[in-house]
DNA sequence: TAGGCCATCTGGTCCT
DNA sequence: AGGACCAGATGGCCTA
């Protein structure tokens, strides 16, 4: 595999994996009918049998939550295990970063734990909202005092990537405008301030304070 | 109960 | 050779 492939969020589960997927599930549901025993049998999706352990014996939170599907000795067997602990490590890692990701972001009004495609889509669009605030507050800088309603540019998911900016993820190809359909689609600035840029019950208008910023980077550019 | 989300295991590929 | 990264497979948990 090239590293240069990235997977779009839709790709995130195949329908192979999928079906496969609800098959598992539904195997599990016809060997519980059947009463199975606490260790069974099923067909993986290679066709070969497989132990699997019934939820009614789901593992406690101090016992790790998946056997080793293969138990190896030896050198391979000990190797297998440590790529095993890196990759653990690094999943974890990256779930520290999506955390950290979640952190700054708006709060949800819900406050209800985004999943990581949420995450991820969520901070797109709040990069975007951003972004054109900070192009508002250029604008005003210098002189232009007309609100910028009418010239608002399109959502990210409407916007082609010719409209894009040159750094537009879009643009790099590592997503489609489809795999990010906004979570809002504003009309203009104020509602996204307030919208999107709540946090502790208050809500800061962002217009405003980067406004505050650049008046700050004025006076001690002047 | 089906399906979504997640953690983990695993083997393949690329890089250092 | 070993580590990093990736994607497929799998099982557990949760919810509508």
């Amino acid at each position: 595999m090239s590293p240069e492939v990235r997977c779009t969020p839709g790709d995130l589960r195949t329908p192979r994996d999928a079906v496969a997927h609800r098959l598992s599930h539904k195997l599990r549901n016809i060997v519980n009918e059947a009463g199975g025993t606490s260790e069974d049998y099923r067909i993986n999706v290679h066709g070969k049998p497989q132990t699997f352990f019934r939820g009614t014996e789901a593992p406690s939170t101090k016992r790790p939550k998946h056997k080793p599907r293969c138990v190896k000795s030896g050198q391979r067997g000990r190797r297998r295990m440590k790529a095993n602990d890196r990759e653990r490590h690094r999943m974890h890692n990256l779930n520290s970063a999506l955390d950290a990701l979640r952190s700054i972001l708006p709060a949800l009004p819900e406050d209800a734990k985004m999943t990581k495609i949420e995450t991820l889509r969520f901070a797109y669009n709040y990069i975007w909202a951003l972004t054109q605030t900070l192009r508002m507050c250029d604008q005003r800088a210098y002189g232009e005092d007309q609100l910028l309603v009418e010239s608002f540019p399109r959502s990210p998911s409407s916007v082609l990537s010719a409209d894009w900016e040159s750094s537009s993820p879009v643009e790099s190809g590592y997503v489609t405008s489809a795999d990010f359909e906004p979570r809002y689609s504003y009309t203009s600035v104020d509602e996204i301030n307030s919208k999107i840029f709540t946090r502790n019950e208050s809500t800061i208008p962002i217009a405003f304070y980067f406004k505050s910023l650049c008046v700050e980077n004025d006076l001690r550019n002047n």
